[in-house]
DNA sequence: GATGAATGAGTTTTCATTCAT
DNA sequence: GATGAATGAAAACTCATTCAT
């Protein structure tokens, strides 16, 4: 009996989760198109294939879907940034290697990056309510970890005192990001590898050379 | 007789002219707080004290009257920037009065700033017909103005040539856009000066020294 | 003084009447073409070379423009009949002569021609107060002045007395106007002129033949 | 099991085609009598006891369900036409079948015949996109028909050759359509049968009398 | 649990009409 | 008398959301 219930419930269970997955799928394919404003509810389940009740079976409204998506996007770069992070070697083969697998996450999945772009840059209106203070929190996290590694670099003398951390976190971010920018717009003049150029630069700069 | 002409036709266009002006100013105070899609042109003729008519007298459409707000901020920021980088001094000075220029029209504009976010960045969808590639065109022109000061202060060796003036000028613009961004999200905590630290390092670090 | 005022005025009077006639000029010409509910105010004013104020100071609002215009219309329409019926000649002769003289009026004015249409055919919504009852009235006297013709060819004995001489104009009226509806649709395919063969045969039939 | 199928999904489609017919009765009533610019889409969605929003669930917009309504009125009529050429006897009295079946639908429908005046006279406005030529090409195959028993009479030797078959079909249904006029505007003075009387006429005329 | 017909508040837009200059 | 800027009611249409089946 309880096996029955341990594999029926689970079955279940999973297609659930499966039907919710390819929601979101097709909700991050027409929102990065299309903005959220231009996308309906019904758009999205003809979609996906779903009728629209479906879909308020699994999301309480048309914002909760969009809080979903965009959080577990948030958490998948994340995961992303942590196990770069996390990597062997000095600091500054850490930073190197998260600039190369954000890139390689992002130019992967454009969808994503668009729905990045429209949510960590332009002042986010559409107060969907409070996400924007839960993705900056998410944001500020993913920045601290950043800085700690700058911090670590500083402390063993690998990298030059010459600003906080903190601002070293994020001068590298707006480095990526405009680059992951211009790629987006025009990936053939603008390959993202030419954020290495402009890395080592900044590398070359703020290291401790013996 | 003539004066009174002279007087007599100005003064009807004149008003109509302040009419226009007080819409416009309304809609950027409302759309750089809300959003585009967040605000309806009976809230714009309601906080601007018109009627809905009177918006659709001065624009063709909803859009049409975002476009015109958009175009002349963009042209403000562009005069603001031709202004700067045709300072006296050298190139870095040129740069540097462009970057507390921009630094001031921002912070003192911060509805501005905001719509300059939300255009810029973003991967805007909503095509608000062909006024991306308009807002894009402009733009890029500013970024060769910026990159012309870097050409031109590598061709007299006061900078050093580690990138080509193009990119830059993508990176100074990365840097202060970044800076604008922390100081609007809490200007206690990122005051637009901290821009300073990281510019004077960026220039140390291309500078040519003898 | 007296003189003076005589012309005065008149110049005046003689204006104003030049200028509500290019109104009604314009207007039929806009209203044949795209229909009442299609043409503005602002349409017509602008197509007249006036301002929106001048055409109320003519006409207290739009139905009134419209209902003069119909009226002017008709009015013509009557006196290009009694002319005609009131030709030298028999009364098959007379009826001849209306038939030619309508087609000419109508063929050589198709805007006017267009408003005969919509607004004798198609039961006449748009209540325009009343001018609907106004115009049956006036088309009813116009049917009765063809109803006259008739029985004064049948108590002549030129005509037999087949039906009561109303429905004979009304017959009549329905094959000019189907003639004329046909001309209007293809002027090519059916040349006015073809009424002439079914009102030959029309009167033929209807004709005492000694 | 099969059973409670077949008839479970046909009862949710019977009852949205009884919506359907619903709204497109209730627009019947109304446009005809008030004319489409009169009415509109929330008179209608009040009138048939139904949401605004329900109507854009059946037709895409106001136009697309003119056009519906018409096209099935028009279907109608030709379809009793069709009918009624097809009956037994002689061409005289299949015209003569016609002739009262005509009146018999419309005098039963008074706004599909207001419809069909407002439709097929009045030089149409409104380019309600291609519905009109759609109509005519209609009305043309109808007129056909009827040429085709004027001709297939005149074949035989039944009726004279006085006209062409289609001005025959053109001058009967004008008359037809002239009686009609005439019963709608005041159905006690006019009473339909007096088409008789006209048509009568018209048959002995172009009837070849052995 | 899934469905999709029905809802109606809310949005953009038009246009006849007024009235201060 | 002429002008045209301003008005605002009313129209067409959208779409997030509900709920009976």
């Amino acid at each position: 009996m309880q096996q029955k219930k341990k594999k029926a419930l689970p079955r279940k269970d999973r297609q659930k989760q499966y039907h919710r997955k390819q929601i979101l799928n097709t909700a991050l394919d027409l929102f990065s198109k299309y903005g959220y404003h231009n996308i309906s509810m019904h758009k999205i389940a003809k979609e996906a294939e779903f009728s629209v009740g479906t879909l308020y079976n699994f999301f309480s409204d048309k914002e909760d879907l969009y809080r979903a998506l965009i959080t577990e996007l948030a958490l998948e770069f994340l995961d992303c940034m942590k196990k770069a992070l996390g990597s062997p070697g000095d600091e500054a083969e850490k930073l190197h290697t998260y600039i190369v697998a954000k890139g390689r996450l992002f130019t992967n999945n454009i969808p994503m990056l668009r729905i990045y772009f429209s949510e960590t840059r332009g002042s986010s209106f559409d107060a969907k309510a409070g996400l924007d203070k839960e993705l900056r929190a998410l944001y500020e996290k993913g920045l601290q970890q950043i800085s700690l590694v700058f911090k670590s670099g500083m402390d063993k003398g690998l990298f030059k005192k010459l600003l906080e951390p903190y601002y070293m976190a994020i001068v590298l971010e707006s480095i990526t990001n405009t680059f992951l920018f211009l790629w987006l717009e025009d990936p053939q003049r603008h390959p993202y590898e030419k954020v290495e150029d402009v890395t080592r630069l900044f590398f070359e700069n703020i290291r401790n050379h013996p």
